[in-house]
RNA sequence: GUGGGUAUAGCGUAGCUGGUUAACGCGUCAGUUUGUGGCACUGAAGACCGUCGGUUCGAAUCCGACUAUCCACCCCA
């Protein structure tokens, strides 16, 4: 029988990383935590309308990408983003009713129906948080201050944090008049995605990489100079915050967001590390949405962080999260009776809070000390008659081979963790 | 949705100007007398060479389709 594989673009975190996968999303928790962001847990699935009206109902996300299950009689679709479902989850609960701004944080998993490539899965992960209350540009810069802090204190090197700013409804519809104005005349001559940008969304023309469509672009329309005074005050605290906060930004008036909510000020932070989707965090402030949603009219903003990217810039930059889990002690007993000695001492030992392992394939001893070699234990003990007999075992320290002798009694466990310790510390002063 | 690349044991690869039992490294398992691992040596298991069809006396090797997968466009985290 041919064995079931996983679906096309989903990944399987296997034994060997897992461990980096949760020592990631514990620090990305407690570091959210020194913001004052709580976690919330919200439903993988919801009614698909949400998305529609959340997102957009123009966006690529909505329009192509949603993964919508009919199941019994009513529809329902995966979280194409996380954003969406956290505000719905906020206004049902009620939770705009305590003290504001309101700081929530999430590690999901997101499913968008794309052609995966590098860095781009049907089904990834993201870390995000949402700020509500808020409509000063300190809260701005606070969100983007932490993710600022996760990414500095991970170690990833060449990240550049790119700001912009879209502007409200207001500023925005004006400047897509402009822009198209400045393009129509040589539609012509863009590329053909770009001549169906025209009227889709203007904004992404001065994305495009084509040299042709570059050139055309060169002096066309910026945002910036469209922006209401509203909106270019914000952009202005916004960037003397950032200064105020030692965070090293560029202005790009090119960033354009393919999510219908966002207003104002749009971030990401983007690496050329780890392929052509060089984004690992984006985001910005949304500050129609809660009301769009049937809220009260609330400011408010967030961002997502790719952790298959994050991860993906880590492993390309050297930075190892954590090391392969493995054995403190393993007990190698000969004969029955010392088997059970040893079956004792195991379960002693991991109350104590170590590892501790020992064979449970009847394998010979020759085969038992390989095995211990290859989990990485640091200490081995062989337990035969003569052990029991005497009432003490040798430890043996298996990268130096040295053994040093225990007693076989109560004790046993606390001796063998002062050992454990002392062999750790030694390791770390060298 | 659109391009292009790739498809040989668990993993990484060789073989691809068609020719008999498809090779190597790592890994796994068993041994080198059940009282001490790493090294070395011996042996074993494990691949219908992605699938189907075509050319041929003969296909892992050439051709086509399909499927899977990777990269890129697009879009986003």
């Amino acid at each position: 029988m041919e064995i079931i594989k996983r679906p096309y673009g989903t990944e399987d975190v296997l034994p060997a990383n897992s461990k980096s996968w949760s020592v990631l999303e514990t620090f990305l928790r407690s570091t959210a935590e020194k913001y004052g962001f709580s976690e919330i847990r919200v439903p993988t699935f919801e009614e698909t309308s949400l998305f529609s009206r959340g997102v957009g109902e123009t966006t690529d996300v909505v329009q192509k990408e949603m993964y919508t299950v009919l199941a019994k009689e009513s529809t329902f679709t995966l979280r194409p983003e996380g954003t969406a479902g956290t505000i719905r989850a906020i206004l049902e609960n009620g939770l705009l009713n305590e003290p504001l701004p309101l700081r929530v944080c999430y590690i999901l998993s997101c499913f968008r129906h794309e052609r995966p490539q590098k860095g781009r899965l049907r089904e990834f992960h993201q870390f995000g948080v949402e700020m509500a209350g808020s409509a000063d540009a300190m809260a701005d810069a606070e969100v983007i201050s932490l993710a600022n802090q996760i990414l500095t204190q991970l170690g990833v090197k060449d990240i550049s944090l790119r700001i912009n700013s879209i502007g409200c409804p207001a500023c925005r519809a004006k400047y897509h008049e402009a822009l198209k104005a400045y393009f129509l005349p040589h539609k012509d001559r863009l590329c053909e995605t770009c001549q169906d940008r025209l009227e889709r969304n203007p904004m992404r023309l001065l994305d495009c990489k084509s040299e042709i469509c570059r050139e055309i672009g060169k002096d066309a329309p910026l945002i910036l100079d469209y922006l209401c005074e509203d909106c270019a005050a914000h952009f202005e605290k916004l960037k003397a915050d950032l200064t105020l906060l030692g965070i090293d930004y560029t202005v790009d008036p090119r960033i354009v967001r393919g999510l219908d909510y966002y207003t104002k000020t749009v971030f990401e932070f983007v690496t050329d590390c780890i392929g052509a989707q060089g984004t690992v965090c984006g985001g910005g402030r949304y500050d129609g949405l809660i009301e769009q949603l049937g809220g009260p009219a609330t400011p408010a903003l967030g961002f997502g962080m790719g952790l298959e990217r994050l991860l993906l810039v880590l492993e390309k930059q050297g930075v190892t999260l954590a090391e392969p889990t493995g054995v403190d002690l393993f007990l190698i007993p000969m004969g029955d009776a010392a088997s059970d000695k040893a079956l004792q001492l195991v379960a002693a030992l991991r109350r104590e809070g170590l590892s501790s392992q020992m064979d449970v394939m009847g394998r010979s001893m020759r085969k038992q000390m390989k095995y211990a070699d290859k989990l990485g234990a640091r200490f081995t003990a062989v337990i035969g008659d003569t052990e029991l007999a005497e009432g003490k075992v040798a430890v043996k320290n298996m990268a130096t081979g040295e053994k040093i002798d225990l007693p076989l009694d109560d004790s046993f466990t606390a001796r063998f963790a002062d050992i454990e310790i002392a062999d750790r510390l030694a390791k770390e002063t060298v």
